[in-house]
DNA sequence: CTGTATCCGTGTTGATACTG
DNA sequence: CAGTATCAACACGGATACAG
């Protein structure tokens, strides 16, 4: 009846439980760039099975982290968007993933959803490095298209069309996650990842996006 | 052979496969303030088994979140210390806490341990409000020990001999959590706490923790 | 006393197949 | 498309036994 809890009143400890289950987070993490259906979610996110989404998204909505909502007529279909409060937990990815980024085990190169490169990119531009550059970028990834303005050192980015970027990035974004975060040049990713307009931006911009030093590893003494 | 892990390239995911497994955050909490055998890890973490503490332990040590060292003789008892990086975690602590603090689903007054109370109080501190006031405080629950430097807007508090002190609070923390976060009268605990030195300094010490509002819980349009 | 290893009952997870 | 049903594998928690 009742489900496993850490018996604690440590605040911490209640976020484990409710986002500490497996797949509750990299479902957050599927919605925080807007609201998705079922299926949406099952093609973000290999390796989960319909009963455990199904169970997940039970538990989210009980615990005020995502609701469900009915699309009107025609589109009769169900989709899922998190919360007011469910959205302020974008903090929690930026720490977790620059806390991870220095980890002496982490292997590069495994293939990443297109929410979780936005994401990065979002919380791992090193703004400082901004300048005075004024940009406004595009990016479309299958059906998935995202907006990005750079302006006054700051970096936004979000779901909108890429008419009229100075630059637009289309194809696969393991393409681009090689390039920004890997090192990899767009003549090494020319057959997943299309570059349209200002090549000279388009160069800068994959420099912005700096790895922090690894911790040593286990044993390092 | 190989542990279930997210096959996912986003830092994110990484950080659930090092730290997600159930136990592992809760282990890194209790040695955030400082190395701990395993038998006190154990009464710090009601409900643990010690097979699974053992096998958290070794993973964590795998990763370099920590590291077993064995104290010189006579104490030949082995002791668990996070590394630099591991210490580094503290801020996933800081920002877990803040979200779930505004959780509608948190249920107050359940027992904390002392590490948490201690991490709590460095994170959830009002320090705009502290001012100019300066002071010492000391906290003594069982066998552990700790003093707090409020001096220039900052609160520091550390592992430390409680000796002169302005005011020392010594007892069972679950009687400061209900003081400072429950809103109880030290009258209201005073079986489980003691209050030693300048009360108006506790007085005015036990506001500085306001807790943020609660978000909507599930079902509230 | 301080851990570590092994067994076992139970609940959670994951893969496949299936239904409205 | 959006889930549910079934079942096997695994992880967890508790107890106990064992080793330095």
């Amino acid at each position: 009846m009742k489900k496993r809890a850490y018996q604690d009143g440590c605040a911490t400890a209640h976020a484990l439980d409710i986002v500490g289950d497996r797949w509750a987070m990299p479902i957050m993490r599927e919605l925080l760039l807007g609201p998705k259906r079922f299926t949406d979610l099952r093609a973000a996110l290999p390796g989960i099975s319909a009963n455990v989404l199904t169970q997940r998204l039970d538990e989210l909505e009980a615990t005020a982290i995502l609701a469900r909502r009915r699309l009107p007529p025609p589109a009769a279909s169900q989709i899922y968007e998190l919360t007011a409060w469910g959205r302020e937990s974008e903090i929690l990815f930026q720490v977790l993933g620059r806390w991870a980024a220095r980890s002496p085990t982490m292997a590069p190169g495994m293939p990443m959803s297109v929410s979780s490169l936005i994401l990065s990119m979002r919380t791992m531009i090193d703004r400082p490095a901004l300048g005075d550059l004024r940009a406004t970028l595009g990016f479309r990834f299958g059906e998935e298209m995202f907006r990005a303005e750079i302006a006054q050192g700051d970096f936004v980015i979000d779901r909108a069309p890429v008419d009229g970027a100075d630059v637009i990035f289309a194809g696969d974004q393991n393409g681009l996650a090689a390039v920004i975060y890997g090192g990899a040049s767009f003549e090494a990713v020319a057959d997943r990842l299309e570059v349209k307009g200002d090549r000279a931006l388009a160069d800068r911009f994959v420099t912005l996006f700096p790895l922090p030093p690894k911790a040593p590893p286990a044993g390092a003494r």
